[in-house]
RNA sequence: GGGCGAUUAGCUCAGUCGGUUAGAGCGCCUCUCUGAUAAGGAGGAGGUCCCUGGUUCGAAUCCAGGAUCGCCCA
């Protein structure tokens, strides 16, 4: 280490550790926002700003975040990040919610309760507000790790589902709805939970299949006409049997009749084999068509439940052929095909079970058995009455709830109904005026709109939206539109009314138009209701006059302050410009926000979207609890950290799922590592130097005095201009990369190729070039990786810019965006062509076995093309220093190394000459051709100098290597003084090695005993100094009795010993 | 059955407007640097760009069909 001249100035970086503690620096870090209101500092700074409209996707506040809500998250904040740094004003509005199942499900557990019975034995009044109690601690445990993860949100105005204003703006939706004649009850086949004693709907049937086990039945169903036939059924689930009302066939298959010893049996001919065997005795065959119509006697016609049917077989062009046997057993009220099939045909529905999925009364013997229960005593019954013909079991999916595991069965209930045929097709138009990212999303939704079914929005539970539907006596119906009707119409007192949520509500009657009495139903709404109405709700929307807090009505008290703006605020930020969400969120949020949008206001409710897949675990495995591969955030926070955790969001390809986990985490901390080592050589010789940079410095940027420094102050507008595309585009991936890219040419390709201009003992200008450039860089990374990774940034931020400027920014977060610069293409391309040039000539040096520690006297870098001759001209250093060249010279003499071919432009020439191509390529590959000026003459055409590509071939006997026109070649001839001087950095890289293996520090000095041969002795003499200060030797002696370890190299042998001074 | 994707190195994945030599990271091997050092650099091995056909002077890329996987709907 040479000597240095003492600090000059006192100017003081903070001392930077070896590698980041990421999960210290960002606890500092928060703290240091906490206590400067930075996040207040930069609202207020954008204040007036360009308006940027994020609207957030409501977390339902039920259980802690997990870490894929922390990608979503990070992904929001980025962008919001992003955009304030460019100066738009943002709300910062985080969002919960707060009803439906899935908090009940969870309180239920919480307080051991098991069915619907127990809740309404507990008091509605008591679960709600447990429920409102889980809401208002998870929502804080959210808030908590939301802010832990880096999220700038307004967290004490964070809008809840529940409160009262978001209710109304619902049943202001519903009160229109209605209007329009869209809002209906109906009759329809519902998957449902006996246990949770409710219907699930579509969305709740994501992942609900399970590996389950049940018994099957075949049945014979005894023709009415001739008594000893029968078409035989087989069922997966025995307990839909009492409710047949009909036997399915195909009339365009060929039906069989079997003898057995039960009669003749009627089952596809396609089936007979499986069924009965090869050997079955076929009695005749008839056309399905033929069974069609055909009475037959149920198996359970003596319950009072079938009194009334009339059993017959019907055509069903949905009859599989492959399973069963061929005659399907119809329950409409059991099953939604049953259902669809029955409404064709006329067909009674008989609906077996209640809501906790128990036989009613009607169904006589089974009556208060549940569905799985029966299965067996209904087998048994079968038997004894001869129906049965065999009893089995099968392994299959079969859904079950998300919520508890039960065995989901079919149901016809009642429920309400928004029809979505009026809307479909102004939301298709809607939703095409978005821009989804990734665009297939786009589609998706098309898909969904134009499939989709009416939206049922009522649910038979407790913690939720409560309906606004009042009946009559007689069966009319009011819907209420507001809290003002409700007062108006009300016929009981609103002062026991606390909330508008059940029981309170419920207590509540009306007088309708024609002044009888009405009472609530009681069913509540459609968790996506609560979510959809938010772009309404939130910002104010048909609001004469704005209320300070007045969100927070109801069920909201306490928990946040959030306001109740009026129109004009709607209008400002109405639609989004920007929403983001996993990517199921297009059949819920985005689709219900979709719906009541174009319902209320005609108009999509955003202007983009971000989606993105499912988060996996590193192997690819979904993360499950039970599973025993889920990561939990506040863990996975801890220990990675978020700057890396939000970095590996960054770089994740949305559309793809994502392989999360602590070995990927490990990759990407490392790849931080590197622009902590770019800081902290930085702040070494910084510190050692006295170099103090001023703020402005960050706008004017560096000088660019030498040809690297141009380089990489091209590449730095490059990045910004390629992360202000990628970010504009919603593209996160090419953003970091850009940054990434950034990094690596900082720290691999600047610093190291700047290394010599930091450890120069004086203070010249190219030094403090050097050193404005770096810290330029720095500063510019920090700023782009600052919305991606606010933590480092920040810490980088307060050691490089505002601990030497006290007129700087205080918060990377506060310094605004770079802003693109016109990029010097030609700085980029020269050192493109200089790094070509030094790869070939490692290549070159490769060739012979010289190693790059021996200097050699000359790299000759040649091409044709003048144009990267003047281009390779300024970096002649640069290439020097690579290669380890005394010099190097530029020519243009390619033809004395190298073997010249011309190549044809494809991309210019393609169009031009189309077909004739092969021809050319063929007459030019063979020499065919003449030069001629920069032009060549071939097969009758003229290709001027963008048509051609000049390549070149080595000739045999010179290490040259080349590439694209461009051609290196090293003299790898040595001289005494060459190979001295490579003894000399063999020397040194043996003694470097010895003070490592002895544990010396960097700073340590030492002298050096060595018995030298002549060679050697030489060596010394020319050297000695340089290896003196090289190694920091005082001194190198011979004494005459030398222990030590043994150097070998070229033609010398010696033995050398290293001791440290004292 | 309909729709939307995916399929590229041992692994994880980029690959823009179609351009003739398909890349990165990790892993592996070799070398190198030793004043960023629990780092850094160079090189190498490793590819039927899922398959078939088509369009084109030219296809990982565009089109059609198929296979496999994932997701959505029915």
């Amino acid at each position: 280490m040479r000597l240095r001249p003492p600090r000059l100035s006192a100017v003081s970086y903070q001392p930077v550790t070896a590698t980041p503690d990421h999960i210290a620096l960002e606890h500092r870090v928060l703290a240091l926002w906490e206590q400067e209101g930075t996040f207040e500092q930069l609202r207020a700074k954008n204040s007036g700003g360009a308006p940027f409209s994020f609207i957030d996707g409501p977390i339902t506040a039920n259980n802690p975040m997990g870490v894929h809500h922390a990608w979503g998250r990070s992904l929001k904040d980025l962008f919001q990040r992003h955009r304030a740094m460019r100066g738009h004003e943002l709300r910062y509005q985080n969002g919960f919610d707060c009803q439906g199942l899935w908090v009940e499900v969870e309180v239920e557990k919480s307080l051991g309760l098991n069915s619907k019975q127990e809740i309404e034995e507990y008091g509605l009044d008591r679960f709600a507000r447990a429920c409102r109690d889980r809401v208002a601690e998870y929502s804080a445990v959210q808030t908590r790790q939301s802010k832990r993860l880096g999220q700038w949100m307004d967290w004490d105005r964070s809008y809840y589902t529940m409160t009262d204003p978001n209710i109304a703006s619902i049943w202001h939706f519903l009160k229109v709805c209605d209007e329009r004649g869209m809002l209906y009850r109906g009759n329809r086949p519902m998957v449902w939970c006996p246990r949770c004693g409710t219907s699930l709907s579509q969305h709740e049937l994501i992942d609900s299949y399970r590996d389950r086990t049940h018994t099957t039945l075949h049945v014979r169903f005894p023709l009415v006409d001739a008594p000893e036939e029968a078409v035989v059924i087989w069922t997966t689930t025995p307990w839909t049997l009492p409710a047949n009302v009909a036997a399915a066939v195909d009339p365009t298959a060929e039906y069989a009749a079997v003898r057995t010893s039960q009669g003749i049996d009627w089952v596809m001919a396609a089936r007979v084999e499986d069924l009965f065997g090869a050997a079955a005795e076929i009695v005749r065959t008839a056309a399905g068509a033929e069974l069609v119509g055909k009475a037959y006697r149920g198996p359970f016609d003596d319950l009072e439940a079938q009194a009334e049917v009339a059993h017959r077989v019907v055509a069903w062009d949905m009859v599989a052929a492959d399973e069963g046997t061929g005659v399907v057993h119809i329950a409409p009220g059991c099953g939604a095909e049953d259902f669809e099939l029955g409404k064709v045909e006329g067909l009674p529905v008989l609906v077996p079970v209640d809501e906790a999925g128990r036989f009613t009364e009607a169904y006589g013997w089974l009556a208060g058995q549940a569905t799985d229960a029966a299965a067996a005593g209904i087998a048994e019954h079968l038997g004894k009455t001869g129906a049965l013909v065999r009893a089995g079991s099968i392994d299959h999916r079969f859904p079950v709830c998300w919520r508890c595991g039960t065995d989901l069965i079919f149901r016809v209930v009642e429920e309400w109904f928004i029809s979505a045929e009026p809307v479909r097709q102004a939301m298709i138009d809607a939703a095409a005026t978005v821009t989804w990212v990734p665009e297939q999303y786009g589609k998706r939704m098309e898909d969904w709109l134009r499939n989709m079914g009416d939206w049922c929005i009522s649910r038979k539970r407790y913690w939720g939206l409560p309906l606004p539907f009042y009946r009559t006596e007689a069966g009319e119906y009011t819907v209420i539109g507001s809290v003002e009707e409700l007062r108006e119409r009300a016929i009981d007192s609103l002062d026991g009314l606390e909330e508008l949520h059940r029981p309170w509500i419920d207590g509540i009657r009306i007088r309708t138009d024609s002044g009888e009495v009405a009472e609530r139903v009681t069913e509540v709404g459609d968790c996506w209701l609560d979510a959809g109405i938010v772009p309404f709700s939130t910002l104010g929307w048909g609001r004469e006059a704005a209320v300070e807090g007045g969100y927070a009505e109801g069920a909201g008290v306490g928990l946040t302050r959030a306001d109740l703006p009026d129109q004009a605020y709607w209008e400002k930020w109405f639609p989004a410009d920007w929403i983001s969400e996993m990517r199921e969120q297009i059949r819920l949020w985005f689709y219900s926000q979709l719906f009541m949008s174009v319902v209320l206001v005609g108009r999509a409710p955003y202007r983009s979207v971000l989606g993105y897949e499912k988060l996996h675990d590193e192997t690819g495995r979904a993360m499950h609890k039970s599973w025993g591969n889920a990561i939990w955030f506040d863990d996975a926070i801890e220990d990675m950290g978020a700057d890396v955790m939000r970095w590996m969001y960054a770089l994740q390809t949305p559309s793809q799922n994502m392989s999360f986990g602590y070995g990927p985490a490990n990759e990407v901390r490392r790849r931080l590592l590197t622009l902590w080592n770019s800081y902290a050589f930085f702040v070494r010789y910084a510190e050692i130097d006295g170099f103090s940079p001023t703020w402005a410095d960050a706008e004017t940027g560096p000088p660019t005095a030498s040809a690297l420094d141009r380089w990489i102050v091209a590449r730095i507008d490059e990045t910004v201009a390629a992360c202000d595309v990628a970010l504009d585009a919603y593209w996160t991936p090419t953003y970091a990369r850009a940054v990434e890219s950034l990094i690596d040419d900082v720290s691999a390709w600047y610093i190291r190729g700047s290394r010599a201009r930091f450890w120069r003992a004086e203070n010249d200008g190219d030094k403090e070039a050097a050193f404005r450039t770096l810290w330029y860089c720095l500063v510019q990374l920090c700023r782009l990786a600052a919305p991606a990774m606010p933590f480092l940034a920040e810490e980088l931020w307060q050691n490089l810019v505002r601990g030497q400027d006290a007129g700087a920014p205080s918060s990377v977060h506060l310094a605004g965006w770079p802003v693109a610069k016109p990029v010097d293409r030609a700085a980029l391309d020269a050192m493109a062509l200089a790094q070509t040039a030094i790869s070939l000539g490692r290549a070159a040096r490769a060739q012979s076995s010289l190693k790059l520690r021996q200097p050699l006297r000359e790299a000759v870098v040649a091409t044709p093309d003048a144009a990267a001759r003047a281009a390779v001209e300024g970096l002649r250093d640069e290439i020097a220093r690579e290669l380890n060249v005394k010099s190097v010279r530029i020519a243009d003499a390619v033809d004395e190394l190298l073997d010249v071919e011309v190549v044809p432009n494809f991309r210019a020439l393609g169009p031009r000459l189309g077909k004739d191509i092969p021809r050319v390529q063929q007459l030019l590959k063979a020499g065919d051709y003449q030069r001629v000026g920069d032009c060549v003459e071939v097969g009758g055409y003229t290709l001027g100098p963008d048509e051609i590509e000049l390549r070149t071939r080595p000739r045999e006997g010179f290490a040259v290597a080349d590439e694209g026109g461009l051609a290196v070649a090293v003299d790898t001839e040595l001289d005494d003084e060459l190979a001295d001087e490579g003894l000399a950095r063999e020397l040194i890289h043996f003694i470097q090695g010895e003070r490592k293996s002895a544990g010396f520090e960097v700073a340590d000095r030492i002298r050096i005993e060595l018995a030298p041969n002549d060679r050697l002795r030489r060596v010394l003499e020319r050297f000695g100094r340089d290896i003196e200060s090289e190694t920091l030797c005082s001194e190198i002696s011979e004494p005459g009795d030398v222990s030590g370890a043994q150097f070998e190299a070229d033609d010398c042998v010696a033995t050398v010993r290293v001791i440290r001074d004292r």
